[in-house]
DNA sequence: CGCAAGGTTGACGCTGCTCAAATTTGGTGG
DNA sequence: CCACCAAATTTGAGCAGCGTCAACCTTGCG
């Protein structure tokens, strides 16, 4: 159940049988949230913690103009807002797309937590800033590269970072994503991001069928994106790759 | 000359007088950095935390195509990577846009203030929970907003972080970016920054000379731009706010 | 005074948006 | 199992925002 988010932190910072236990009673009761539904919205001030369990969600912010612009999508073992409790109140929105498992982790639970383990806490501390990095990337990805880059680019950051997590194999991965979800995360219309999708189908880089997208050859998706994942900080995956991107090792040399 | 950084804490929470000292003690002693230099690049790792004290820098990246991705503008009292150090390499370079006053702060000494000065920790957390929303806000800007506006809400952003730290006064503040720093942040060409500005001139909203910017009538640019102050977080503007925007307290009381 | 960097302008084309309609998919009740 | 409906996807046509290329002008500095 909970696997999502160990199996997350244990690829940032070894963990004990101790922290394990600590964070099976971090998840007292888990909350069932239908598809399409608000987790919590701007304006609100943050109580507990969210924990993502099962399913995806996403952040998202309505501008004037009624455009929704997502900010992230939110995946098994991601905490909604671990941070924002210290501000006085929400700045976005935060809502499912799938249904979702959901854990509302008390702030005195994470509160203990960090007191008396310093391993999770430091596995916490990677949590946020990644989530950062993330960010930062998808500023990236929108202000520097064209629909379908972009697009590429997205599907190869799901990938990773839903088969560090145990939801991806044989480069498939569940993809409960409307059209338009992907259009107001990338800054792109509906329409856009339907041929766009259809292009990348075309050159035989993608699948998409019963909600489940299956890439046929990851590294040439990687290539086609400018895709590289350093900015995920993945521990495990960073050994592979020094291996098989040898300009990745002169660059980190330097 | 640190009086940016004790500024800008002092707007998220009260510091006695022992936590001035703590930080007036952070910073032995101040480098200067010519413009459009490197701080620290990707693939380092990250050793010290810098802060910027005097000047303006950016977080970038390059793309594999060549084109520059700015994520950040950091103005004096902002920490460039009060995080980062957790992280094994930095995942995106640092650069100054004009000349700057730079600390550079051991890892140790922050450690030794979060141990010490529960308050200074909270503003600590505070900032970087901001600029994290701020990173927010620019995606929102980049993929929701056309160029016009979304230049005209940079503008905006940027007055209200000047006048935290004190370094705008009648709605006028220091304005070293070129154009193709601009382009470069809000994902546009330099060709059309250059249309977009001229189209904000003849409107009235700006006056721009001698590396000066002077925003006419700050309501008006911000009604523009579809600008909202609540993603900075700043607890000083937030009661006029209360009072001078009706729907805000709706929106907080729900 | 002269040069280099940055700002400005024009012409033209492409990427991606809008509007609108057709088709497919998935869920529901008979 | 089929009919039906709403939601989602797909397709087409026309157009606008913004990019590219290239030249010219202005500013600041040595």
């Amino acid at each position: 159940m909970q696997d999502a988010l160990i199996r997350k932190l244990e690829s940032y910072e070894a963990l004990s049988k101790q922290d394990h236990e600590a964070l099976r009673v971090l998840v007292p009761k888990i909350r069932q949230v239908g598809p399409r539904t608000d987790l919590i919205s701007e304006g609100e001030p943050p109580e507990n913690v969210h924990l993502i369990l099962e399913g995806f969600a996403c952040r998202y912010k309505i501008l004037p103009s009624g455009q929704r612009q997502i900010m992230a999508f939110l995946v098994p073992g991601d905490f909604c807002d671990l941070n924002v409790f210290i501000l006085d109140q929400m700045d976005h929105c935060i809502g499912t797309i799938s249904a979702c498992q959901v854990a509302d982790i008390p702030r005195r639970a994470i509160d203990e937590i960090t007191a008396n383990h310093p391993h999770i806490t430091r596995a916490f501390w990677w949590c946020a800033l990644v989530d950062e990095a993330v960010l930062r990337e998808w500023l990236v990805n929108v202000g520097g590269r064209q629909a379908n880059q972009r697009i590429a680019h997205l599907l190869c950051e799901l990938l990773l970072r839903l088969q560090a997590v145990g939801y991806a194999s044989d480069n498939t991965y569940p993809f409960p994503f409307k059209q338009a979800d992907i259009a107001d995360c990338m800054g792109l219309s509906e329409v856009h991001v339907n041929r766009t999708i259809r292009e990348l189908r075309a050159l035989g880089l993608i699948t998409l069928k019963q909600r489940h997208l299956t890439i046929h050859n990851v590294e040439e998706l990687k290539a086609f994106s400018g895709f590289t994942a350093n900015y995920l900080h993945l521990k495990n995956a960073r050994w592979s790759e020094r291996r098989s991107v040898p300009w990745l090792v002169r660059a980190q040399g330097s």
